[in-house]
DNA sequence: ATCCTTATTGAACATCTGATCAATAACACG
DNA sequence: CGTGTTATTGATCAGATGTTCAATAAGGAT
């Protein structure tokens, strides 16, 4: 009574994609091996045939969401721009708006996170996710540091760029929980107005 | 073979202490009626006497979490501060100090507000804390800007107190997941050096 | 002492979960 | 066409979990 087969990359994809699904659906909680079979249209058994166990189902998705959004791209029309506190200033719009329209995939990032703090295995791919996420951020504050010595005052560029990454998973956090009292555009103002007191483009 | 009896408020606090124990080593999920009886030293059928059903225990954690911490406190000392620069600074520091040594009550309000992702009802409980601690905030937010008009160019009372609450959640966060390549001293420098260039008392 | 309310117990039930596995058919290959 | 490999199925198991409930005793009232 078998179905027809396929290759393991196919199934183990379309497995996935079911597994996306289903647990933006209904959370972490709600990912069980059935309902992505359900959802795939298969058979649990085949489920854990290409995924041992569970666990290793629940890690093959975080890889696949963190692959399938890798999380900073720079795009060459934000490191052409010259002045270092305008290219962070871009930088952290781009990111805040990602991150606050998206509210699907952050949702289950967020739920993740919040397993990464028990479960070893995951908070170590957040780790570095996150690691990869602070650099991108600290190559542009290595720069702005560089071209305002003396107004940040005992700021390293380490420092900087941690809360750099602060106020964009802050603005995502803020816009998930509590859209109604959540303005994007005033928050990105105060965000932009900190970092470097610039008269603004007209907004 | 029932046991000594105790009143219900009595009953409850220490109920609810069994599943702080319980929820704080092993989450949320590990948050099982069973679990929680057996480290109270009382039968699984009393907890779900006192708390009809487990998501009222739910959230009878989280009420008493946030009871037990109410997130946001100024101290006199912080009030008598003059300067609202300043202020704003001594604030955040305690915040951000509060938070990264707090862990274990800080990781259970994490998986709390990721709970609040799916579920409505801890959802609502989260906003109104957040807006408590977002509102506290924002008094100091209006003084600092109210004393350095022309420096924060289009920069709302709303949107700074958003911003220090980003700021002492993202502190939060990347302290509970990654502590190895987070510093707290640069962090805080680094805030500070942002909310008001002003020389810091040495450090 | 006796009664009555009720807090407490622990067994039992129903459900859901991850996991196992023998049976089966799809497919590649000779 | 025949044969062997293996992807697929679905029934099944074992364990955990929330919830119910009859039985029981504890403690106050009379």
């Amino acid at each position: 009574m078998p179905g027809t087969k396929a290759t393991e990359a196919e199934r183990r994809e379309q497995l996935l994609n079911a597994a996306y699904e289903v647990a933006s659906r209904k959370g972490l909680d709600g990912l069980t091996v059935r309902a992505v079979a359900g959802k795939a249209g298969l058979s649990p058994g085949l489920v854990l045939y290409h995924f041992k166990r569970k666990d290793q189902l629940v890690r093959a998705l975080l890889d696949w969401l963190l692959r399938s959004t890798s999380l900073l791209q720079v795009p060459e029309t934000i490191s052409e721009i010259d002045d270092p506190v305008e290219r962070l200033h871009t930088l952290l719009r781009q990111e805040m708006d990602r991150a606050s329209s998206d509210t699907g995939r952050s949702q289950l990032l967020f739920e993740y996170w919040a397993l990464g703090t028990r479960h070893a295995a995951i908070r170590r791919r957040i780790e570095v996710e996150m690691n990869r996420y602070r650099l991108a951020f600290r190559e542009v504050a290595e720069d702005v540091l560089r071209s305002e010595m003396g107004r940040f005052l005992g700021v390293t560029p380490d420092g900087l760029a941690a809360v750099a990454v602060s106020l964009v998973h802050g603005c995502a956090v803020q816009a998930m929980i509590d859209p109604k009292h959540f303005d994007i555009a005033e928050y990105l103002d105060a965000a932009e107005g900190l970092v470097g007191q610039i008269p603004l483009p007209t907004r």
